[in-house]
DNA sequence: AGCATTAAAGAATAATATTCAAAATAATTC
DNA sequence: GAATTATTTTGAATATTATTCTTTAATGCT
């Protein structure tokens, strides 16, 4: 049995083989029904359909997500912006700011340097400047950033290891 | 109508509000049957299964995840490395590389450095340092890494910003 | 071993997915 | 701008799946 912290909730819980077998195939494809897990795995409908209520229950399963092409949706320019603020130590107020911002996608506190690595989408450098200019630029407490095009993405997934068969 | 490439492969889509709709809440939930989106629209559940499947079919949803809690599968460590190769342009023998490793989820070609950005999870620190060693170690072509430890993840997610009625 | 708890199976019902022909819309052509 | 063609939507019928609930099996605990 594991115990853990996320979000200021506990959560408790024991994945067995069974889990991660649910948890590898909603990986791969988060439509997957029930009744083809079910046969997959050799077990009732019914069974399953409670792990998988259990697995969100217990916050293992937070979400289930349509990726989108950003090109489809015209967001072609990737970046990475590193940030540096005075945010005192265990306070956030920059990154909970930063996180606001529809266009910025992930924003995490980073080791050594007092700041944050964010992570945004925008349709092209145009986008991108007025993302900064206009967002960036009223966030109170921001010292500098330096910011990191993306050319090309070789791989983009957010497939976690499962472990295997022990 | 628009036209753009992806991964070799030429891509035409012309989207309308009804699909950018069917977007927004696939992008919330993955898990949203037909039949709720249809009732949500207004339209026949069998109107809105030809249109996600032609959207599926244009790459414009490219696939259906199931977010998992990195924790529940004890990957606490995020990192971040930028990797200084010695890849000409054009070349990406080093960026695939990186990209065959199941511990890094994202590989991007940067700009100005000659180099990658990766985002790579493992269980702790230990597991990144053997990652390095050897994973990253057994490529050839890397000239050198430097490793950003994430301290706390304030945002991550993938949601794009969807056009608004116009 | 016996009691308690949890998970799985199986059957029955409700709901959804999927298919397809017909009607409606939109787009194109002359 | 009327006619034609192509594309979408609807609506109904059928196949599949989801969901609930009871029974049975398995597991854990003292």
């Amino acid at each position: 049995m594991l115990t853990f912290a996320l979000n200021m909730t506990k959560v408790e819980f024991s994945l067995d083989q069974i889990d991660y077998q649910i948890l590898r195939i909603m990986q791969a494809n988060a439509r997957t029904n029930n009744a083809d897990i079910a046969r997959e795995l050799g077990m009732a409908p019914s069974a399953i359909l409670e792990r998988v209520k259990k697995l969100e229950q217990k916050n293992v399963i937070l979400k289930y997500h349509a990726k989108i092409n950003p090109a489809a949706l015209d967001q072609k320019l990737l970046s990475f912006i590193f940030i540096k603020s005075n945010d005192i130590i265990g306070d956030q107020k920059v990154g909970v700011a930063l996180a606001e911002i529809p266009e910025v996608l992930e924003v995490h506190d980073i080791a050594g340097d007092d700041g944050y690595l964010i992570k945004v989408r925008t349709s092209d450098s145009t986008g991108l400047v007025d993302l900064m200019r206009n967002s960036l630029g009223k966030i109170e407490g921001i010292i500098s950033t330096r910011t990191t095009i993306v050319l090309q993405t070789v791989k983009e997934e957010q497939e976690l290891v499962i472990p295997n068969e022990k």
